[in-house]
DNA sequence: TGTACATCAGTGAACGCGCGTTCACTGATGTAC
DNA sequence: TGTACATCAGTGAACGCGCGTTCACTGATGTAC
């Protein structure tokens, strides 16, 4: 449990729920580890934690909750993670600030990779993600749209390197101009951005699920170079 | 079913065996495209087909064998529209040819999602691929590799642009050497190749996975113009 | 401070379900002579 | 070509399992007066 912020509980009953609540979600997490996300089950988290199945009903309604749960957990750890490790770099050193975040992504993936594999693997079949999973997900890429954004002022991109964008491509990014205005980070350098992200995620996916099986054996190295390349996309070296 | 290389059978009963073994796989891709690989299960596919479960066993035995079944003819039929479309462009049309593949693997996997998450998606769990599995999952790639050997010895790569790799990136690569020599692709390039293969896959799986939801409408659009930009990972213009 | 009542946590049994896999069996299809 | 036997496909019942969820219940903890 991750939620820092909620309120502190008055009577110790509200207390109690609070803090069974969470050894739930760590046990969840816990079976998340061994068995995956398709394979979780209600009465294995009950058994972990002593007890009888439908006791935990008094706490999480069903298991999709608990799905929902676990992911915007998983989306916090991952979303303070990153925060932390690019905070820690000097503001101006651009590349430092993108490699610590893809650092910081792929070191969690690592530690975590059924977490990894639930929120950017395969959909659990059967399970829709509600509303209260949104935000949590938009924590790694506004850490992402900071340094760009501060990459775009300092004038230091290469825009030969990444060239235009054409009107329709600019269109097409619509949506995220809700969020993320052109003002702040402009339609070549969000496209370029975003290709880098999902780059990140293919690269580190790509490791975590075995694709580089007899392709890299230095993956940590590969990584870093990697890093290097991707975020050339947006001109920035 | 896909494998047109198999011998042609003699016997009726061989004739009979083989076609139905092809029922069975294809119910079960029926089956995957309703409820996922983790849900598949031999009973659903066996009363798809009107058989009792048990008669399964007749032709696979075990859901793990009906898995790597599915996994293989996955590969295949994705490896095998691939090289069409790629064969059909010019040869000295390097970026065509780049383009097509990409067009191709997107394409395949809006088609399939299903079968996107099963090859590209988080591990079945409990599920251990075996070596069959590996020699379908190398076509893209090579398909790859032809177009990146290709534009090397075009001399239309923009070195400039790629930079060059350090001896440990170098040695990181070395298991893929095995196959792909550094004669026919070259460390830098190779190494810009995969991470621009990484950034395809991610790029297809974030649409998939509805990553992109509030973030891009115009999919079609976006994502040609992210193939222009993942290419120039290794030069390419 | 003490009692009466309401709220809540946790129990244990049960429902109905679907799963993978095994096994003894019956007929039908092939093969050897 | 015709018979005797071996092989194989498919049946139906069963095993043991774990799942999500509901429900009536018991005690313990809180609240109002």
């Amino acid at each position: 449990m991750v939620n820092s912020s909620q309120p502190v509980h008055r009577t110790a009953r509200e207390r109690a729920r609070a803090e069974i609540t969470g050894e739930i979600v760590d046990a969840a997490r816990r079976q998340l580890a061994i068995v995956g996300a398709a394979a979780l089950s209600l009465r294995a988290v009950a058994r972990d934690l002593g007890m009888v199945s439908s006791a935990v009903y008094r706490y999480v309604p069903s298991r999709d909750v608990l799905l929902t749960l676990l992911i915007v957990d998983a989306y916090d750890v991952l979303g303070a993670e990153v925060e932390a490790a690019e905070a820690a770099i000097d503001r101006a050193d651009l590349l430092g600030r993108w490699i610590a975040t893809g650092t910081a992504v792929r070191g969690w993936g690592l530690a975590h990779p059924h977490d990894w594999a639930l929120i950017f693997g395969s959909p659990v079949p059967g399970y829709a993600a509600p509303q209260d999973t949104i935000r949590p997900a938009t924590r790694v890429p506004e850490v992402l749209c900071g340094i760009f954004a501060d990459a775009v002022t300092s004038g230091r991109l290469d825009t030969a390197l990444v060239g235009d964008v054409s009107a329709a491509v600019g269109r097409a990014m619509e949506p995220v101009r809700t969020v993320v205005p052109r003002d702040r980070v402009p339609d070549p350098v969000m496209a370029g951005g975003l290709t880098a992200w999902a780059g990140l995620v293919g690269a580190v996916s790509f490791e975590l699920f075995g694709h580089l099986h007899n392709v890299i054996d230095d993956h940590e190295t590969f990584f870093a170079e990697e890093l290097r390349r991707l975020i050339t996309l947006i001109g920035l070296r």
